[in-house]
DNA sequence: GATGATATTGACAGCGCTGTCAGTCATTGT
DNA sequence: ACAATGACTGACAGCGCTGTCAATATCATC
């Protein structure tokens, strides 16, 4: 038998709505009683029945994460942040994977409506679709973005991919590289695209020339970086200094097979990432990259669409990264 | 306005209960009936409100994953299953992280009471305590295991890791190794018990002997497996021909420090790891290692709480794993 | 000591759905 | 033709909680 509020109503010799009054730490009890109740509800090891609850109230306590599978250390991060901020609250996050591809859909509306949620985050690569968001106002959901640039007027998390790049590829600069290559991400992701803008404005910032050949494309998958670094790498009068991978797996992809050509690290060629996932620092040696602070994002998202006191729309939150420098890059050898 | 089994039953000229008959797929409904009430739910864009389903028939449709960060790569695949489970069935998944450390203490209960789900998938390493399982039955409530060994009358998914080290040390011994080093995993950890046994029993079988300074302890992280390497390689007149650590990552720390002593695997050491995590093709050559059917692993999980037809929990069912030989293995050179 | 403001409490009516059970048909067997 | 079966449908009463609103108790103020 389900101990009910009912239950500890009569155990403390209450009503059942000041039971529930102090259950929910409202306002506008006696201390005595609340003391009382407290008491008499954790003698009858009472729990709240949560869909009661819900119904009564039209809240779930449920936050539901949307994703895409993005690489798994990053859903870990991502995750970790938002779970814990659900349990500060008192929700719990819910998973629900939606294909890219199933974004256009017709079944999505539904499936979206039937999802029940308080509220909802929604997590790169999907951030980058201005239909899902449409669909979401349309709902009428409360969501948050946590997206590599901001679009729409929901609450989003920011971090900003052209300045990290920017600073990266200063970075190879600072160090006297000038023949600097870089390997793109997917096109699709506007955070690849904007790794790569960062690049570019450095380089026309230093007045050094962007050579079109040294430009590859990726998809980030460490099986792009190989194929990158063997167009890169296999002509040797012709050979950059420094490889920018705009992800970590790709430039451990240039990492192996420059291992495999002999080439030394830093020494004959630098290389550098970005996203600090666990793959930068079992690599040897360990890689130059971008940490960003994903599970930091995760918490964010989730505070702004519980606690949503202090938050403006319009107003992304900006998060800092972190360029950390290791043994991948050092000083250009001008040996060429 | 939202619309509500009522609408739909107006809409459709029909009982609220032959359209909640309609929806939840009931038997004895005539075909025109519920062609008229899906009909009417899909005009109306009708969607069930979850809480008020929940408290009506006491089901919450929310399994819960039980964790304590394991390697991203390992949560990932396991949740990707058991969502996927949950999906086919109507169900979501919600995520409840677990310090191992607060298995034993006095919050826990009351928190797995508050969870109010349909059921709780566990999986490693929290599937190893018993105190764990005990504290779920005594609340009541319904469980899986995704676990190495089998403990409890609990449904298990269970995969056999003796067998599995057991095959590649096999593996190795066929390929002429004689002199073969293990790095262990915590042993805390059943699972990298299993994996020391199964090495142990190969040797056995084979009548090689175990040397006790070529079985290092390790931790699982990289690190510990650059350690072990340091501690097994340095001494050039008494090298192991082969060395197994008990994960990928241990693995891809040894492979790291015998580049640096200019080592080459396969040709003078062979090196295998455990588990198949991306990091096994990251590394290069590819590593050996072993696949673990993680994401089958998920799904039986939540298979067997959804639907417990011909589930017996006396027979865990055992998955299989594969035997991944990829280039970091080799035919032992005797040259010593 | 009377007045209004404020703090504290409880009665009651649902929230939107499903379980129970009883009712209406159409079909089968004898 | 009549009972017995089974297919189909609907009325109704909650599930366990919270929102609303009204009632009462307490306090500060002049």
């Amino acid at each position: 038998m389900k101990t009910t509020i009912t239950d500890v109503a009569k155990q403390a010799g209450v009503s059942m709505k000041t039971v529930s009054r102090v259950l929910n730490n409202e306002p506008n009890v006696a201390k005595t009683t609340r003391e009382r109740v407290m008491q008499a509800a954790s003698d009858l090891n009472y729990t709240p029945n949560l869909a009661a609850r819900g119904l009564a109230s039209s809240r779930s306590y449920l936050i539901a994460l949307l994703y895409d599978n993005p690489s798994p250390s990053y859903l870990s991060n991502l995750q970790h942040g938002a779970v814990e901020a659900c349990r500060r609250y008192g929700y719990h996050l819910v998973l629900e994977p939606i294909l890219i591809e199933e974004v256009e859909g017709p079944g999505l509306e539904a499936r979206l409506r039937r999802l029940s949620v308080d509220g909802i985050v929604v997590a790169p690569p999907l951030s980058d679709s201005a239909h899902l968001m449409g669909v979401l106002s349309k709902i009428g959901l409360r969501y948050s973005v946590v997206a590599p640039a901001s679009i729409g007027d929901a609450p989003t998390v920011f971090m900003d991919n052209t300045e990290a790049a920017f600073m990266m590829s200063r970075h190879l600069i600072e160090m006297g590289h000038r023949e600097i290559a870089f390997i793109k991400g997917p096109t699709t992701h506007s955070s690849s695209v904007q790794r790569f803008a960062g690049f570019t404005k450095a380089m026309k910032e230093a007045e050094l020339p962007i050579r079109e050949q040294w430009v590859k494309p990726g998809d980030f998958t460490v099986q792009s970086g190989v194929d990158a670094a063997r167009e890169l790498l296999s002509d040797q009068s012709e050979r950059p200094t420094a490889i920018f991978a705009a992800n970590d797996d790709m430039a451990a992809g240039v990492m192996t097979f420059a291992a495999r050509l002999g080439i030394s690290i830093p020494e004959d060629l630098s290389v550098c990432g970005f996203d600090d996932t666990p793959i930068a620092q079992i690599v040897w040696p360990k890689l130059t990259t971008i940490a960003q602070p994903i599970q930091e994002m995760g918490r964010r998202a989730v505070d702004m669409l519980i606690d949503r006191s202090g938050v403006d729309p319009s107003k992304p939150k900006t998060l800092e990264f972190k360029l950390i420098s290791r043994d991948s890059t050092g000083l250009a050898n001008d040996v060429a």
